[in-house]
DNA sequence: CTGAACATCCCCTGATTAGGGGAATAGTGT
DNA sequence: ACACTATTCCCCTAATCAGGGGATGTTCAG
């Protein structure tokens, strides 16, 4: 699995299946050949039932499933939070230097160490519209961890989560209504920031150092071009058309 | 380049480099390498000027830079609207396949090819909290497009974005306000959803059957668990939360 | 069985937003 | 010189939201 030909022939297979069952033994294949034992293959959702359209593959003993699921580790799980901070893959023991980790990150590591594994590795998927996701791979306490074959497994957990994502029953699919070049003036971005932030006209006025009813007129004007009718529907269709992105408005 | 091992060198150089200005010749000869002429690694802003955080490299020559911000192609971009709906990368041949492409899009498409240019190949860049962007390639018009390379180039798209990422002077750190495991109740996410989609309390009281006071009170508890005062802030951070997802609340 | 959490409803006041007018100034490009 | 856009300000009314208060019934775990 040195060749970049010999994880195409995962690529091709992944392709043709048509049931996301079938995807299962293909990708513990395929990662067992790497040298890897467990993986996990998992939208990011804050719960652990309910939604149908939710990719969620994992070759995990139920032992750990168990205690997964009666902690709640599915929600604020430092790896998924991680993945959401990086393009690449990352191995677990770099954990500290991506996040913060808290007490209760810690506990989710200890209690794996706890239960015989040891180091993984975790590839992030992002699609805008979609939940996250990541595909994630890891040894058994004391095996060799298979350093070499990173890059494979990184383009394999990337392919094998666009063919879950494909025969995901449920497509989400989201439909952009193109905002066709019709963008914001400056004035208008100023306000759109602040009110993305729950400032009110009143404060957005003192901030910007004009009057609040001239808050009033560039957030009309803007919602008119993005044709809703609501502040809120203004800031998430800017955030959707990257018009707007969280850094301007979260810290 | 098709082993692993040979973009692994990519990717070595690529962590060393201390200037974004030397990703440049780095990715250019090791594109032209796979059988790449043109390239560009952006991210997809809405304008053309202003922000210096902002990526944008590219070795198109200057008369496509000119056509392209003459016409404002950087907004409403065909290649960047469909490289947000995917996870690995895609020829542009596929397009028609990926999106709908509007006049628009197709007068930008025919402009690239009266230009003298061919099939190009764009690897989608998502993260949350960041703007989104993407690394193409293309070929020249007539030029044999080097299908064998794609695994590869992929790969080094990947890493040259993570690299270019690292040398962002400006880093877009989103710090996240964790949660910390409270989660909205069933009805908490109905009324969110809702909200999210513009609506007033008394059409979301109509739509789930309650009251529009119950409504407000659900919004109301919810607002105290994320700790914030408005309705537009709740959402920004159950969206960044992946608490809410877009295609909950976009059509 | 007893709390705790959830869901539902009602009351109240004041602040904010929505949506309709109109109008002056400055700059840009034709 | 004229059209156009952006920016700024003002007026108005009605609807909605924010933030208090309290109350009832269900469900589910300890």
């Amino acid at each position: 699995m040195s060749q970049f030909q010999d994880v195409q022939a995962f690529v091709r297979e992944a392709n043709r299946i048509t049931e996301i069952a079938d995807l299962q033994p293909l990708l513990e294949d395929a990662l067992k050949e790497l040298g890897f034992h467990h993986y996990a293959l998992v939208h990011h959702t804050p719960g652990w039932d309910l939604p149908d359209s939710v990719i969620r593959l994992n070759n995990y003993p139920e032992n750990w499933l168990n205690i997964f699921i009666s902690r709640g580790y599915f929600s604020d799980n430092p790896v998924h939070c991680a993945s959401q901070r990086s393009l690449t893959g990352f191995m677990w023991s770099q954990l500290p230097s991506l996040i913060q980790l808290t007490s209760r990150h810690r506990q989710l590591l200890t209690d794996w160490q706890t239960q015989g594994f040891g180091e993984g590795f975790t590839v992030p998927v992002n699609i805008i519209g979609e939940a996250t996701g990541s595909c994630s791979m890891s040894v058994r306490s004391g095996d060799v961890f298979p350093t070499q074959s990173l890059p494979a497994a990184q383009y394999i957990a990337c392919f094998a989560f666009e063919a879950a994502r494909r025969l995901s029953k449920n497509k989400i699919v989201v439909r952009l209504k193109s905002n066709s070049g019709k963008s914001l003036t400056p004035r208008q971005m100023d306000c759109l920031i602040l009110v993305a932030q729950g400032k009110s006209d009143w404060d957005i006025s003192k901030i910007l150092g004009i009057s609040d009813q001239t808050v009033h007129q560039h957030i009309e004007t803007a919602k008119k071009k993005y044709g809703v009718s609501s502040r809120t529907q203004l800031v998430v269709r800017a955030l959707f058309d990257n018009q707007l992105i969280y850094s301007d408005i979260i810290n």
